[in-house]
DNA sequence: ATCCTCCCCTAC
DNA sequence: TAAGGTAGGGGAGGAT
């Protein structure tokens, strides 16, 4: 009985770490097969630790056990073991965490000779290497589909750098926005520049290769580069590199930069390969981490954001933000193995500036106004948000280059050289200023598929058909995001006359010019079939040859909402209430909702008068109040809403008793709490 | 003045 | 070989 107990556990023990073992894998997917057919035990305290010493094994092909068997396991890993274990497993491969280092770093199964714990058989080698097959490392490299085959769109997109940045961030305000109602259900997302803030920006330093160095220890404290050509390369190479390690960046590497420049400057550079899923995994931690402490955080991409930590922190107290804000930074790291850096300002601008400062892993605070003024006035134009090359290149024409050089000049005189805009921004930012809000709602304006690579056609039929591929697409992501359009624009790269018919970088776009054309629909829509044929009238309106077409992109804008979360029977649709704003349903067509039996207006507003007027609010009562205002709001009739609150409001006023008072707002934020649900809105208080 | 269209620029 | 996307702000210049 007991053997066939123990026989049980041992199978149920295999299916779990089998079970473990694949979901490990689908989260981060596996770089080679140097330690297939290996099956390792840990045992007792190592370094590193079993959770890496696991991590390399599985992400290399091997596989990971918690039990102990004698025929499921060949290398048992351990740094030390008491003695009775020794003389348990003395026909057993015992080896040093160091060998699963070393094979990963070499990326080959290294001989385990030199890693034995104790040699205890001497035929231990031969022993193992009948029992394991050693495999080389799959070198799959793919070839680009044609343009026009199916596969095309999807194989570029899951391979794009690119694309991963900006889905990422769509993806984040929507998990974000979910987070933010799960962690703080009362929470009304209302901008806050009125009040003053405490802004903290946070960035993953050098995200991607961070994520690659968490399982590559051998590769810390090296120059390392994540591209998709493969390491050793000649240095011909132009593939772009994402991300760079801050050793990399020390000779000069940037990320954007084809790798064969970076070899040039940096010989010794290592090239580690995308992990996409794992990038994804990271995102979403560090941002649940931020939202779980608070409610106030913008999205700003997969690896950083701007947090309002003004309830969390004593604002008067410098130490203690600061103290804070290293703590959190050691929760993400410990959440995510990446450091992260900080800054911290009175604004977005200052706290973003801030955070050059304090990387990698640190952070900066620059909070009261003169030390805001003298660290910005040092700052390099080039580094304000918003500041690139172009705009760089005009500012640097005059000599200016620092913002301290801006100090003296006038508004209209930036405004003359970089436009209304642009120059009175500069001209507050040069001095710290920025009334920019947290952005914590975000509506989406236009929806857009772009290739702009691997672009090679013959004929306008195959341009007709790969359109239809960017536009099923685009249906696909409009669809998922439940809007449709009625603005349809085509974008074009098209080599320049005088470029080579193929530029240096193997199915890059080269020299082009950019043109793009676009056309109203009557009826908005988000299917691909009525894009394509409206986009098609747009290629058959110009002149252009298939062959010079280097880059393609279809854009939806004027969106609305595909399907009304409240429908024809209500004149208020969800797309039509803005922030801030919620406009007075001024023909009211459905059904009125009963108070207490009653539906005339004048009848609800009689007894919720006399109620207020009443000795003592009871919770009941409340909650009847608040149960109608909602079928109110549900209806779309905020008029009559503003109405009711309005009368309570005044009535209260004159009573000023501190329980009625507590009624009246726990009403009022119910009523933001759903038109903010309902309309992506809130009421405005001030016209109430 | 304000809008629209076709760009360019910027950020990650 | 290599995966140069995407959303939003804003400017120039013409139409209304």
């Amino acid at each position: 009985m007991g053997s066939f107990n123990d026989y049980m556990d041992l199978k149920k023990q295999k299916e779990g770490d089998q079970n473990s073992n694949q979901k490990f894998l689908l989260d981060t997917g596996r770089i080679s097969n140097i330690f297939k057919g290996v099956s390792i035990y840990i045992t007792g305290f190592t370094n590193p630790p079993s959770s890496v010493l696991k991590e390399i094994v599985l992400r290399n092909g091997g596989s990971v056990t918690m039990f102990f068997s004698k025929t499921h396991v060949t290398h048992i890993i351990a740094s030390n073991l008491p003695d009775f274990k020794v003389k348990l497993w003395k026909n057993d491969m015992i080896v040093t965490p160091q060998w699963i280092v070393d094979c990963d770093a070499a990326q080959s199964r290294l001989s385990e000779a030199k890693y034995i714990l104790y040699r205890t058989s001497e035929n231990i080698r031969d022993m193992m290497t009948s029992r394991v097959e050693v495999y080389p490392i799959k070198n799959a490299s793919k070839i680009i589909p044609e343009t026009t085959s199916h596969d095309f769109v999807g194989e570029f997109y899951s391979n794009s750098r690119l694309h991963h940045l900006s889905t990422s961030v769509s993806e984040l305000r929507q998990k974000v926005s979910k987070l933010q109602n799960q962690y703080h259900p009362s929470y009304i997302p209302i901008n806050k520049s009125q009040t003053s803030s405490v802004i903290l920006h946070i960035d993953i330093d050098c995200f991607f290769v961070s994520i690659s160095l968490r399982t590559r220890l051998h590769l810390r404290g090296k120059p390392v580069c994540v591209t998709h050509a493969k390491p050793n390369e000649n240095s011909d190479s132009y593939a772009e590199i994402s991300s760079c390690s801050y050793e990399a960046r020390e000779f000069g590497v940037k990320n954007g930069m084809f790798l064969g420049k970076a070899l040039k400057l940096c010989p010794n550079i290592i090239a580690v390969p995308y992990e996409f899923d794992a990038y994804h995994k990271a995102s979403n931690e560090l941002y649940r981490i931020l939202v779980e402490k608070t409610p106030y955080v913008e999205v700003v991409s997969c690896d950083e954001a701007f947090v309002d930590i003004v309830e969390l922190v004593d604002v008067t107290d410098e130490a203690a933000i600061k103290g804070w804000v290293q703590e959190l930074r050691t929760e993400i790291h410990s959440a995510i193995s990446c450091t992260v850096s900080a800054g911290i300002g009175p604004n977005k601008l200052v706290a973003r500036m801030a955070t050059r400062a304090g990387k990698p892993n640190g952070q900066y605070l620059c909070y009261s106004e003169s030390s805001v003024l003298d660290y910005i006035k040092s700052q390099p134009l080039q580094d304000l948000p918003g500041i690139g090359s172009s705009t760089f290149h005009k500012l640097e024409s005059k000599s200016y280059k620092l913002c301290g050089d801006l100090l003296t000049k006038t508004k209209s005189e930036l405004s003359e050289l970089l436009g209304p805009k642009t120059g009175e921004t500069v001209y507050n930012y040069c001095r710290g200023r920025d009334s920019r809000d947290l952005v914590l709602k975000h509506e989406r304006k236009s929806i857009s598929v772009e290739i702009n690579y691997g672009i090679r056609l013959e004929t306008i039929k195959q341009f007709e058909t790969f359109l239809l591929n960017l536009c099923d697409e685009l249906e696909k992501r409009m669809k998922n995001e439940n809007v449709v359009g009625s603005l349809v624009t085509l974008k074009m790269k098209e080599r320049s006359e005088n470029a080579a018919v193929e530029p240096i970088k193997y199915m890059g776009h080269g020299i082009c010019d950019n043109v793009s054309k676009s056309v109203n629909i009557a009826n908005a829509t988000n299917s691909g079939k009525v894009i394509h044929s409206k986009v098609m009238s747009l290629v058959n309106s110009m002149t252009l040859n298939p062959e010079d077409l280097r880059g393609v992109g279809v854009q939806m804008s004027k969106l609305k909402e595909a399907s009304p979360v409240i429908s024809n029977t209500t004149n208020v649709s969800k797309k039509s209430v803005k922030q801030k704003n919620v406009p007075v349903c001024k023909t009211f067509q459905c059904p009125v909702p009963e108070f207490l039996g009653h539906k005339n207006p004048a009848d609800v507003k009689n007894i919720i008068k006399n109620w207020c007027e009443s000795p003592e609010p009871f919770q009941v009562d409340a909650d009847k109040v608040d149960e109608y205002i909602t079928d109110l709001i549900k209806y779309g009739n905020i008029s009559l809403v503003k109405e009711l609150l309005r009368l309570m409001r005044k009535q209260l006023k004159v009573r000023e008793a501190p329980e009625w008072n507590a009624v009246f707002n726990s009403t009022l934020q119910n009523v933001q709490r759903k038109i903010h649900v309902l309309f992506n809105g809130i009421l405005d208080m001030d016209n109430l």
